[in-house]
DNA sequence: TTCAAGAATGTTAGCGCTCACGATATTCCA
DNA sequence: TGGAATATCGTGAGCGCTAACATTCTTGAA
């Protein structure tokens, strides 16, 4: 860099010889103090940490990265969307991973499609990242994973239930569909009618499916499903239809936002929620319990979710070579609040 | 760190050199191709990247950043909340980044206090990211900046918007509320009651003053505040004393989770929206449109933010030693939609 | 034809760290 | 008290890249 004027590296970072030489040891006695390596004297471990103090010094990860071939950083792959989920879970994702020490780094994509997903984690894969998480809700996300080399840790958090041979971290749908449908029908309701996420959607499909098999299982009739997508616009334009069908008197949608629009609907058809119309929906969002009225709803611990896949990842990176096809499943629970009653007696 | 079998290194990644004994140059000529350098002729440029292809090369980044002493890193300090504004614009700003080439990593703080900030930024300084954004809304996250030192291209977004010194984009919080005040003063309504975000918050605070300016400039009476934090549940007890108010036929919420409760309180206690109250919301979150009624609400463009923010860090990044001060203000704009009314004549 | 200017490429020396190993210093038991 | 075992510390090389300089190859005009 500079060959002629020792001056220019006066005002650069203090770097490990600099702690070296203000504490008389060499530099790679400052580099197993800052590894916490047990053979060093206590003096001498107390002058480095003086010297380190005095001069400022922080390490160059870059340059450690360079030595170890290894980093501190797990790359994410996440969709742009502020869904409460994904959101939720990313953020519990950061934090648990900030807290042992790693780094993470985001990369959002605008579509769930294969290339979007390939291009994102081999970009993770140029920063030579330890690990890498993926938010692989759809089919079309999962089915990326398959193509992805297999030499750095990959967990997948949403992916496919069925699919083998990966680690994966997801919350049980079906389960949760079981308690809200089974709750619904547990309060009088001949059977439960079912407004879906998007098809293509692992979470969306699961809630289906554990719908479909409560409601098969207890020999109700399985109505026809309203199909979504997971705002709130589309719940309302299903509600409109179902508000005026007299024979729902329960709803199960597939998450709150839609389970909003069902409200809102109903509401306008002048059919009362829980009175007329029973209603739960699925995720919790913070201001579920202050929708008219109040939403019943399952709500899915995204916080362990992160925390599954954090150990899930770091079991990869520390244990290379296997450990991958491991799963994990988070069972969600469910929040009664005010939306559901006895149907009206006829 | 070998020395001894060469075997081992058969399974490392392929460098620049490998590149360049395949393409028979020096590993500089690979650089420089892969730096887009100028003098470097066709033929050889094809010759290097066909050996780039053909090894599967991906270069280190570790080693550019120690080799340069700057990274493409840019670190973002968030808070860890799922609050709609804060994650919006940092959706927004991983994918403008991401769309320069930047790697973003973001590090979420439990808290927004003094030593909780200055940690996260000590953090990404000791990453030498090259620029550094932090999300401050309140206070004390504001304050935490005075104390970090400019040796890195730092940018606030929501802080302080008297503060001097130091680049910040923000949306301007009272222009929203004067618009959202005004639109319910040119509806009929005599004055308009304020439900304010917690006090701590420049957003709030900003709002609060937009609200009163406006009635002031209006001749409007000036009503006592409810205060609240963001939540629905603490705009529902707002609500619930609004509600018992037969004089408040307007109110004006700090954000759209506010509003929310607000109506939930005005619905249990037979007032009716926007018949008996008028109500407007600050956000515009995805759902507001099917909240019953219909929010008409404040929008601020997060996209636009981000974009600004972005902008403004580049310039920091690139022009270094100067453009400090700079600062951008970006206008939100109001969406009506169902819940407001003329006031009820008496 | 010739030689200087510029284009194209190569060579060398680090960036700041860790790893492997060698060199001392210290300890402990026979 | 001696020397093997152990604790403590230092040395040298190399991670993969870029910056600066050196070198060779092309041009084009005298």
């Amino acid at each position: 860099m500079d060959h002629t004027s020792p001056s220019v590296r006066v005002n650069r970072d203090p770097a490990m010889t600099d702690v070296a030489r203000l504490a008389g040891v060499s530099h790679q006695t400052v580099s197993r103090v800052l590894n916490g390596h047990p053979n060093v004297r206590e003096q001498t471990r107390l002058r480095v940490r003086a010297a380190i103090e005095q001069l400022g010094y922080r390490p160059n990860r870059a340059a450690r990265t360079l030595a170890t071939g290894k980093s501190q950083l797990i790359g994410v792959v996440a969709q742009n969307s502020t869904l409460f989920g994904p959101s939720s879970l990313l953020a519990a994702f950061e934090l648990a991973a900030a807290a042992q020490g790693f780094v993470v780094s985001v990369r959002r994509v605008r579509v769930l499609d294969r290339s979007s997903i390939a291009a994102a984690v081999e970009h993770h894969r140029e920063q030579r990242a330890a690990g890498i998480v993926v938010i692989a809700p759809t089919a079309a996300a999962d089915a990326a994973l398959t193509e992805v080399p297999t030499d750095v840790p990959l967990v997948a958090v949403d992916g496919d239930p069925e699919r083998a041979g990966a680690a994966l971290v997801t919350v049980d749908q079906e389960a949760g569909a079981r308690l809200a449908t089974r709750h619904l029908l547990d309060a009088g309701h001949e059977t439960v009618w079912h407004v879906a996420g998007p098809a293509d959607w692992f979470d969306a499909a699961g809630r289906m499916r554990g719908w479909q098999q409560t409601l098969e299982a207890a020999g109700a009739e399985v109505p026809p499903v309203s199909p979504a997508d997971w705002s709130a616009a589309s719940g309302y334009r299903a509600g409109l239809m179902l508000a005026r069908m007299p024979e729902v008197t329960a709803v199960f949608a597939a998450n709150d936002h839609l389970a909003l629009g069902i409200l809102r609907a109903m509401s306008e058809r002048g059919r009362s929620v829980p009175g007329d119309v029973s209603v739960v929906g699925f995720d919790d969002v913070p201001e579920a319990g202050y929708f008219i009225p109040p939403l019943t709803t399952v709500r899915p611990d995204f916080d362990t979710v992160a925390a599954q896949a954090l150990s899930l990842l770091l079991a990869g990176i520390k244990g290379r070579g296997q450990g991958g096809a491991d799963r994990r499943v988070v069972t969600p629970t469910l929040v009664e609040r005010g939306s559901v009653g006895p149907p009206k007696s006829p």
